[in-house]
DNA sequence: GATGAATGAGCTTTCATTCAT
DNA sequence: AATGAATGAAAGCTCATTCAT
């Protein structure tokens, strides 16, 4: 029955997400895990050689996630304006629907560089995010609309600017909900991106 | 001899600032960092409480040494536009020279909530840097040439942004060195921020 | 069908055999031997108790093998002179064209005493191989080629130095191969054990 | 305190040493020895960097242990007969008065091949025992006592019908004590290898 | 007979912290 | 202040064995 395999790995994906995004990845024990999922610790193992491959399974799993939401945006028939304030919108949503994704991201992917050495070279974990964020940049050059940068400095801004807003609603600092602020945000990358 | 005493204090803090910012606060133990001071356990905790304990009074120590650099600048008699510039250049130069200070922001302080949790509730244990950007910001709505929107996007945007570019290029994807991005950088920066 | 029962119960000895003489008793598992015969790891278990339990039955398997190798040279009618050179020759040809067993004997059965404590108390579960020995001796010494000493002083000398002369083969550290110590050590151990 | 390290350190070889010796390696725990030496699992690791390594320690020890034996017997002024005898004494005498370091070469060295793959290659890990048989050995060819034969021949039949007889005393099959063989053995022994 | 997911006890090893000296 | 041996809880991981299918 492969299929039932394939759900029991994604469960166990979506709680040690979970609990990695809330807990840290050094704080959170496989028994942690296996606990929150009523499942015996040795049978974690069946479906996962190690921590650590749980760690890169999970962050593959996200980029997925997230380059399919992207992807959406892309093929959309808007101006790049317009994605761009979708981008941040849809962004902010998956931080509050979903903040396990977006943490993780910031506090277990970013972070923890030794976990992810071997596997997870340059982006090759993150390569469906990243792609989809070229693909909107490439072709709001084409189109006119932004200016012909060296991508990673849009990439650094646009990525850097959202994830230290959702770090700061995280801690609790920031005095509104992210949806406040995304007119704000996405007029700031726009003008920063534009010709 | 307090005097003595601040200045090992101050050694074990550049040891340990080092270690965690290279390898990670989990993946560093007492031990190393004893044996990088050829001192003994035993002593460290002379020094220090608890592992957590040297951890905040880190980045206690980053934040002033940031904030200080920070107010350098605001005290400068020039434009914001310049100072923009001024501050990216310099974050960026000691991203360069000290990456271990910046590098425990973004990998230790911000990523591990969990150590940080009693003590450095908000902003509490970087409160100078933050500060010093506040007023950076708060001089330049003053000198109308900033727009008045709300402080904590503009300091996500900064903060975001630079941090984002420092990750990219610690992980090696960045096709140039960072100083090559800082005319970009600072004029996207202003261009988000200026009325 | 009883009789296919058993030829499958032979496959999973000869599988296990092979595994525990090359990897060693404990860093052999189940799950391993289950794959070097592609069966599940369950269905082992309809043929066997016990890990325990198929190491005994697989000692019993090598003795009667070897026993029965004894036996056709004790049944020749030739002297002890050349018995003794034709055990030798046999016991060696073994080592060479089915190490597993003599590595099992050495490595597995002498070695792990916990595990065969239960069973195969004394020489029980080596009898046969340990019958025909005496015989060869006790025909010896009937014979007159033979002194009349202890059989098991007899029997260590002729056991342990035919294991000695495998186990240091194994270890690769003899100049030559077992085959041309046959004539040295059968002249050794006849006139050790002659009248 | 160097002096007391080395102290403890020996402690622990010698309780390692019983244990492994009587339960075997893999049915030894870190725990077993530990509670053994009233100290915590924790500090035993202070003085091994591993259950493997501290099991080659132990070798290296008993060949240190049982070299020293020898090389007395090889300096004594007598027939190379009479140091015949006195070996097989002697390593009668051990298996009695120390079984542990007997049965520890016997079943745990000889039989835990991967245990000691890396660091005991060939004879490494007990050349001074081995050392000294060579040289009880050569010196009995050069007095004319023993015949010129390969020196592996020889220390087979040696070592493998002394191993032999103390695992069948071990195995308590032997109908009399081991001293009772002494001249029976060393007396095949030495017809074996004379001349 | 056959499967392989599931269990859970138990292993080796690590490490923050303490404390006698 | 300084040492580093000692502690012991807890981690990641393994594997013989079971059992529902």
């Amino acid at each position: 029955m492969p299929h039932k395999k394939q759900t029991k790995k994604e469960l166990i994906i979506q709680a040690a997400l979970e609990l990695f995004a809330l807990k840290g990845f050094y704080t959170t024990t496989i028994p942690d895990i296996a606990s929150a999922l009523k499942m015996s610790v040795g049978n974690m193992y069946n479906y996962f050689k190690s921590k650590d491959m749980l760690a890169k399974e999970i962050i593959k799993y996200i980029s997925i996630y997230l380059g399919s939401k992207l992807q959406a945006i892309n093929e959309e028939p808007i101006t790049t304006k317009e994605k761009t304030k979708k981008i941040v919108q849809m962004y902010f949503e998956t931080a509050s629907n979903r903040p396990e994704m977006i943490d993780y991201f910031l506090r277990v992917y970013l972070s923890n560089r030794e976990v992810f050495k071997d596997g997870c070279e340059g982006m090759a974990c993150v390569s469906e995010f990243v792609t989809e964020v070229m693909i909107y940049f490439e072709e709001g050059v084409k189109s006119g609309e932004l200016r012909d940068q060296d991508f990673f400095s849009a990439f650094g801004l646009f990525m850097g600017y959202l994830g230290g807003m959702v770090f700061l609603n995280g801690e609790k600092i920031l005095p509104n909900e992210l949806s406040f602020y995304i007119d704000d945000i996405s007029e700031n990358i726009y003008n920063a991106l534009k010709k």
